[in-house]
DNA sequence: GTGTAGACTTGGGTCGACA
DNA sequence: CTGTCGACCCAAGTCTACA
């Protein structure tokens, strides 16, 4: 679940073409955390969610929804192993 | 925010009928925490909302875009004043 | 059944430095 | 430009107890 998220936000930051540093920095977050988000070692709160869908140019909703398909394919793909 | 997320989770909650207790119960999170989050003390992480969406029959998308709609309404009504 | 208080542990989030 | 380390601070989440 961590790692869908980290997937997602990398997905949708670089789609974006911006660095980490960029992301971190119009978000108010630091450099190093977006960098622990991308691998999975942090778990954001929802507030931390908002902003970050707000730079991201995507509704937190949309952000979530991603993040739920990308979990749900996750776990289907430990099903069918 | 905090409290967009407090009245949409109330909401939920009552609309299904069950207790705080309950809820924590179901989603193994202790009573007191659901009562601090439903009267905006704290915002909870990324994980617990999709905990917390699971037990509340609804997807971590809809709950968030009930939020995001809670939130906006908030905001506008701030505007208008 | 819920609000609140206080004390506690874990993890979110910061920051500087170096590869 | 990013990963990682280590140290730090504060908020998430627990738990007991009493109104």
């Amino acid at each position: 679940m961590q790692h869908a998220f980290a997937v997602v936000l990398k997905d949708l930051r670089v789609s974006l073409g911006i660095s980490q540093e960029e992301l971190g920095f119009k978000a108010n977050y630091h450099r190093t955390y977006i960098s622990q988000l991308e691998r999975g070692l942090k778990i954001p709160t929802l507030t931390t969610v908002f902003e970050l869908a707000h730079v991201l140019k995507i509704t937190p909703a949309e952000f979530i929804e991603r993040v739920q398909q990308a979990f749900e394919k996750a776990l289907s793909e430990e099903w069918t192993r």
